[in-house]
DNA sequence: GCCAACGTTGGC
DNA sequence: GCCAACGTTGGC
């Protein structure tokens, strides 16, 4: 079982959209960047990943869960990029700062930390043990 | 196939 | 709003 990091501008998609849209879920789409696909096209259904508000916001503050595998992102015109479908499972009791993840020893290593610009993160086991218990989730 | 120029992202 | 880092594009 892996774990993920989705990134997302609140302006543009934000945790509160993720939650209205329910137990459908949404569609990832306009990820534009190769290593992100990669890390999507690795997604398998059931996996989790943390909802990440960047720019305004800079926390985790929510969990997803993978429903549907990578199929074609219908707005990709060029045809490269697909996307996957995720739905909001649990909001973040409290939300974990950029700061917060820097702050912390056990996630210097996090690709939130050293590769700050990609959209779709793979996350390790402990990192998402670590992130969820400083969040106030215990250990989903 | 190299690399300079350009565009975009995202933290500050 | 600025700018550094990174990815992509296109000329050669």
């Amino acid at each position: 079982m892996a774990y993920w990091l989705f990134k997302s501008e609140p302006s543009t998609w934000s945790w509160d959209q993720q939650v209205e849209a329910g137990e459908a879920g949404t569609f990832w789409n306009g990820v534009r960047n190769h290593l992100a696909k990669k890390q999507m096209q690795a997604m398998q259904v059931g996996e989790r990943g943390f909802f990440y508000h960047s720019n305004e916001g800079k926390a985790v503050v929510g969990v997803v869960e993978v429903i549907r595998p990578y199929y074609p992102d219908h707005t990709d015109e060029s045809g490269r990029f697909g996307m996957v479908d995720v739905r909001a499972v649990a909001p973040m009791p409290r939300p974990v700062t950029l700061d917060a993840i820097k702050a912390e020893a056990a996630l210097k290593d996090m690709a939130l930390v050293t590769n700050s610009r990609l959209s779709v993160q793979p996350v390790t086991e402990s990192e998402w043990a670590t992130v969820c218990a400083m969040g106030g989730l215990g250990d989903r």
